[in-house]
DNA sequence: GCCGTTTTCGGCCCGACTGTTTTCAGTCG
């Protein structure tokens, strides 16, 4: 066996490839289709798949039947794929890459290898260039041309962004269309994995919906954030935007708006799946409507028209990942999930006392602002490399400045907490007696986050065991596009976090989101309770909120999940043992 | 290769665009 087992994200991506693998040498596209859902039922497991093949439970798993199971056994018990050698022989993995050049896809990279032998980038830029391509069955000097395009575009090409950034420059775009277009504009709004509010986003996905199509594209691309137009028709228009984002803009008639959004929205599996339930209902779904055997259209002006004629309660966009939450709407069992109104204070914020940048009174009136009825300063601990983490002493004088402020206000209460630093050996920053002292800690590792599994596990389990510790902040210490998080036991830490008591938080800090939502919705299955908090080091931070609820979303959490939109009084008893 | 309140075999999402394969395959979303 392996020294360590491979992790979903790896075994997620053998399939995967497999998939490309077998999509370039022609196979049968629904075994190919078979692969590619295999992999990503694999990369959305809340749980290591290690453990399901443990378990002997692998083709419980959604996709997952006798012959790839037998291929996940063999690589848990050899650390390898037989299947997947055999077919790297034949064609070498590397042109896997190749399928990303766009108009690049499975049948012309096979004609590339096997008529000229190109396997890389380079190899294919230089044939390009020499005019090699135009001749071969499937290209032409239009095709090896737009290649030539296409490899500037992949080299210049964004990678993903934080959703924060692509939503509030989606933002800005919509609010300068509906500014701009006027009576022209029936109605705008985002789409895709943006509507559906996944952590990273590639492409801004916008939908709008109006009589005169033309119009609108014209007016999108005139908007002062276009650098460049790199296609406008008469529905649709790709712009790049002067911060190197690439927009998309789909206009459809408002009667056929449901349909539209419905389809922009996806995610792809969604889709599939869904369009795969309206033909056993007798339709056939598509962006323009549904269409009945005998070739009547259906149109459908809202979203929710398209899921009640398939028998559907509506879907909320963050769920749509063909995830189970189809087979809920068919037994109507989806969750109310938590919204951001019922968010009643934030428990885990900065000020000046270490590295935030307002005082404890500034951060009171930003969370007034906010309608908050409490929140919990919660500065650093000493044994970070962050200079001004309270000592023993420090902490008690803040504790006296709090308490004047908390006087000082009638409409919210402000509470001692404290960032508690998880230490390298796996013991905490502060002495137990001096935890006691705090109404809220929050236990998080910032350092060591490369230890071995094991180890990283072992220091946030004592931590979950210190019965002085009421909330593990941002569990994996991931940063989003910079950062993996800790090598975790999921398993045992949720497992324990259960048995305790100890609240996990999702922290909205956008380039965190973390506790991501596959764990969120492992978490909840497995009993655990949950908090959105902000982390703030400044009273804009305070917004973050927002993108903290929507992953509590995206992993089907309910407000009764959520421990702060619970009253200060519950939620205290509950701190205190005695409650939830 | 997976899957099943029509099925353990025969299905498996839909539509647009493009270039070139002159009736459609390949790619994309």
């Amino acid at each position: 066996m392996a020294e360590r087992p491979l992790s979903n994200q790896e075994v997620a991506r053998i399939f995967s490839d497999i998939a490309d693998l077998l999509d370039i040498k022609g196979e049968n596209r629904y075994r190919i289709m078979a692969y590619r859902r295999a992999a990503e039922t694999i990369e959305n497991l809340g749980r290591d798949l290690y453990t399901y093949w443990q378990e002997g439970h692998l083709q419980e798993l959604p996709h997952i039947g006798q012959a790839i199971a037998e291929k996940i056994d063999e690589i848990f018990r050899t650390g390898r794929l037989g299947y997947l050698e055999r077919l790297e022989a034949e064609y070498p993995r590397q042109l896997i890459e190749l399928l990303r050049v766009p108009d690049l896809g499975p049948r012309r990279v096979r004609t590339l290898y096997e008529r000229l032998g190109i396997t890389t980038i380079e190899e294919l830029e230089k044939a390009a260039r020499e005019g090699r391509l135009r001749d071969l069955p499937g290209f032409g000097p239009k095709v090896e041309e737009n290649i030539l395009r296409a490899l500037e575009t992949v080299r210049r090409q964004k990678d993903r962004v934080l959703l924060s950034v692509a939503w509030e420059q989606a933002s800005a775009l919509l609010e300068a269309l509906r500014a701009t277009a006027g009576s022209a504009l029936v109605r705008a709004e985002m789409a895709g994995s943006l509507r559906r509010r996944r952590a990273t986003i590639g492409d801004i996905d916008l939908l709008a919906a109006s009589p005169v199509p033309e119009q609108v594209i014209e007016v999108f691309c005139r908007l002062p954030q276009v650098a460049e137009v790199l296609l406008a028709g008469s529905t649709k228009a790709s712009v790049q935007l002067h911060t190197g984002q690439q927009a998309d803009l789909r206009v459809v008639e408002p009667r056929r708006w449901g349909t539209a959004l419905q389809y922009f929205t996806g995610s792809k599996a969604h889709n599939i799946h869904l369009r795969e339930l309206a033909l056993e209902k007798g339709f056939s779904l598509s962006e323009y409507s549904l269409k009945r055997e005998d070739g009547t259209e259906i149109l459908c002006a809202e979203e929710e028209e398209v899921y009640q004629r398939l028998g559907l309660r509506w879907i909320p966009p963050e769920l749509r990942e063909d995830a189970g939450e189809i087979e809920a709407a068919l037994e109507d069992s989806l969750p109310k999930l938590v919204r951001l109104e019922e968010i009643r204070g934030d428990l885990h914020m900065h000020t000046t006392w270490s590295d935030g940048r307002l005082s404890v009174e500034q951060m009171v009136q930003a969370a007034r602002a906010h309608g908050y009825e409490y929140i919990v300063i919660t500065d650093h601990s000493p044994g970070l490399g962050i200079v001004g983490g309270l000592d023993v002493e420090r902490l008690q004088k803040q504790r006296a400045e709090i308490l004047t402020v908390n006087a000082k206000y009638d409409d919210i209460t402000v509470l001692q907490g404290a960032e508690v630093e998880i230490r390298a050996d796996g013991t905490l920053a502060y002495p137990d007696e001096v935890l006691a002292l705090l109404d809220v800690v929050i236990a998080s590792l910032h350092t060591g986050l490369r230890q071995p599994r094991e180890q990283v596990t072992k220091r946030l389990l004592a931590a979950i065991h210190n019965p002085h510790v009421h909330i593990v902040g941002h569990p994996t210490g991931r940063l989003l596009l910079r950062r993996e998080g800790a090598d975790l036991d999921m398993e045992a830490i949720l497992k324990a976090a259960a048995e305790t008591g100890t609240a996990l938080e999702i922290n909205a800090s956008p380039e965190r989101l973390d506790l991501d939502p596959v764990y969120v919705r492992q978490a909840l299955e497995m009993g655990c309770l949950l908090v959105v908090n902000t982390d703030a080091h400044h009273a804009d931070d305070l917004d973050n909120m927002r993108y903290g609820v929507w992953q509590a979303r995206r992993g089907w959490a309910e407000a009764e999940d959520i421990l702060n939109t619970r009253p200060l009084e519950a939620l205290l008893a509950y701190f205190r043992g005695d409650g939830g």
